[in-house]
DNA sequence: GAAAACAGTGGAACTGGTTCCACGCTCTAC
DNA sequence: GTAGAGCGTGGAACCAGTTCCACTGTTTTC
């Protein structure tokens, strides 16, 4: 690539406003030690040569970046559950002057950590100052980001089979909570025989499970799991399971579906069987994506407030940076029931 | 905020390897002057030393910082579009060792173009190299960005209000063709009462009630145009619109929407009524979108390469880079029509 | 009235890389 | 045997900022 032309530089400035380049510098950081005259001759020098003070040179002496990474692991898109979330990174780094560098990676759980080739961003040094983890968080990513010694938040719903640990910064909600919630709404609703739908092989679904089944004891029912082998995505599973779901024996009359797009799935395929939703059969979601409102009916579902967890994940590692002897935290965002027009009383 | 501790230094490699900073220097830049056994000596010290390069001080020399920011304008969220389209960019940009920003833009298109607040990272100077405008691209946006003196790549179906204009370099898909494509299709299939939904506001929507047109006028078919106003969004549009559609005498037996969502808005209206797709009305979408193979049945409609997309414009950005003084074109990227369930033959 | 405090400023030294020139050494050409 | 080419190398100068010390002139303190 060839040169880009030279542009003005502090020195510049400094000699057509008559005064030192320590001056241009303290009235550009806005320090009180610049007479008012002064700091207006250099502000009008700098208006007139269109000088834009070059950023790299600062974060030299700085050894700060300013800008963060988010890092998206093992996902073939950028799901809209991580939009969302990038987006509430991006809105809280903006203002506080922050800059947000997208990047993605995969890699294998198996592989060893010092193997994982992680993007370029993240082998040079000095391009950012701290890590977000999105995507799946198998235990060697952890390890490998811990031998860069680059601090880091991870999404802790992502995180695979560290349960309990917390040797990072974490930010995440409660799967547990949220479908004990869901579920003693229908049982407050009349519901007696519920089932949940959701993949084990997941620890979201497991802790989601382990609420409903929670919420189910309380009042004495039978937890059910309902599960599929081989779906080619949630949706898939979730109209394999509902299958399964009409056929049980006595026939539930309720659904805690693992998310929203099992929730789908299932709805699917009860209305090409011409079961009606919710007359026949109640269902729960997970998540509220933005699809959740425009079934039919609306889907009753849990709220995960994607934004807000972005926005804690950012001011989590800017805590973090500037404080990085500061103890490991979990900070878990509460969810929130939304009743729409997929759940009747019976 | 604290400063970091010193990180070891390419003079500190010098030292311990027992040769100059300009062998170092060499020998990281892979330039071939360097004997076998010193590169050996050297880069054994490198990996003793644990040291990585400091990319912001090559990046002063270099005069750029080999990364681009993806500009999300007037969005309230990254939408599954811009986020395939942000994904498209990133895996481009990845194989060219470049780095990718996220920032995202909110302002009026009736505000001066000096008047627009950029984020910061387009404020400051040697940040970044270029910029992929995405999101809704006025006027006067364009004009701000030319001000700054940042080489741009704008996603063409987007800008509004220019067409034809080319005073920047342009990345898009035929509307006109795709939609010309569909319509012959269904004119094909024996449909005569064809309607297009879409709100004429938006110029993409233009283009393609254009291209529905042009085929409707080869079969001397007469082209209608529903719209609706005070539509909350596109699904709402789209179920605002199947009630007129019905309505219409002679009635249509297909409809092509403006994008997948209205799509989507006149299933969901024309189910609730009880009128059966595609066996008393055939629709076409436009996008095809994640949900479009999820709908019953399966929708037929247009594929956007997203990601191509994204890569086009990434790649078309780098060339304006190496070679600044190239003319500005237009690069205009096929769809694809999908076959789906919506349609059938009458 | 002298000493001390302090606001305001200039500029050298510094950050951590790259570049380029000078120099030493070896090898080939005549 | 010497000139010229060319490889390999050291290190000063450079990039574009920040920081800090020294200095001046003014004000305050006793």
């Amino acid at each position: 690539m060839e040169a880009v032309p030279r542009k003005t530089t502090i020195r510049d400035v400094a000699e057509a406003a008559g005064v030192g380049v320590g001056t241009i510098s303290r009235v550009l950081n806005s320090s009180s030690q610049v007479s008012r005259e002064t700091r207006a001759r250099v502000l009008k020098a700098i208006r007139r040569l269109g000088f834009r003070p070059n950023a790299q040179a600062r974060r030299i002496l700085r050894r700060r970046s300013e800008s963060v990474c988010f890092l998206l692991s093992n996902r073939d898109f950028l799901h809209p559950f991580h939009a969302r979330i990038l987006q509430g990174v991006e809105s809280c780094a903006s203002g506080m002057k922050q800059h947000v560098l997208f990047a993605a990676l995969h890699y294998s759980p198996r592989i060893a950590a010092e193997k994982i080739d992680l993007p370029h961003v993240l082998q040079e040094h000095g391009l950012i100052d701290g890590v977000i983890l999105a995507g799946t968080i198998y235990p060697n990513l952890l390890r490998r980001m811990e031998s860069i010694h680059v601090p880091f938040v991870a999404l802790r719903n992502n995180v695979m089979g560290m349960e309990g640990k917390c040797g990072f910064d974490q930010v995440g909600f409660d799967d547990f909570s949220a479908t004990l919630e869901a579920t003693r709404h229908l049982t407050g609703e009349g519901h007696r025989q519920i089932v949940f739908a959701g993949d084990m092989s997941f620890p979201w679904f497991q802790r989601r499970f382990a609420g409903f089944r929670e919420a189910m004891r309380e009042k004495k029912l039978r937890p059910a799991l309902v599960t599929a082998a081989d779906a080619q995505s949630f949706v898939d599973f979730g109209q394999k399971v509902a299958q399964r779901i009409v056929a049980r024996k006595p026939k539930p009359t309720a659904v805690v579906a693992g998310n929203d797009e099992i929730a789908y799935g299932i709805w699917l395929w009860l209305r090409r069987q011409g079961v009606k939703v919710p007359d026949e059969m109640s269902l729960v979601g997970f998540d509220d994506r933005e699809e959740a409102v425009l079934m039919d009916p609306p889907l009753t579902t849990i709220r995960v407030h994607k934004e807000e967890i972005g926005r804690t994940c950012m001011k989590m590692l800017l805590e973090r940076l500037h404080n990085p002897q500061m103890a490991f935290s979990q900070r878990i965002l509460p969810t929130e029931f939304i009743i729409r027009g997929s759940v009747r009383r019976i």
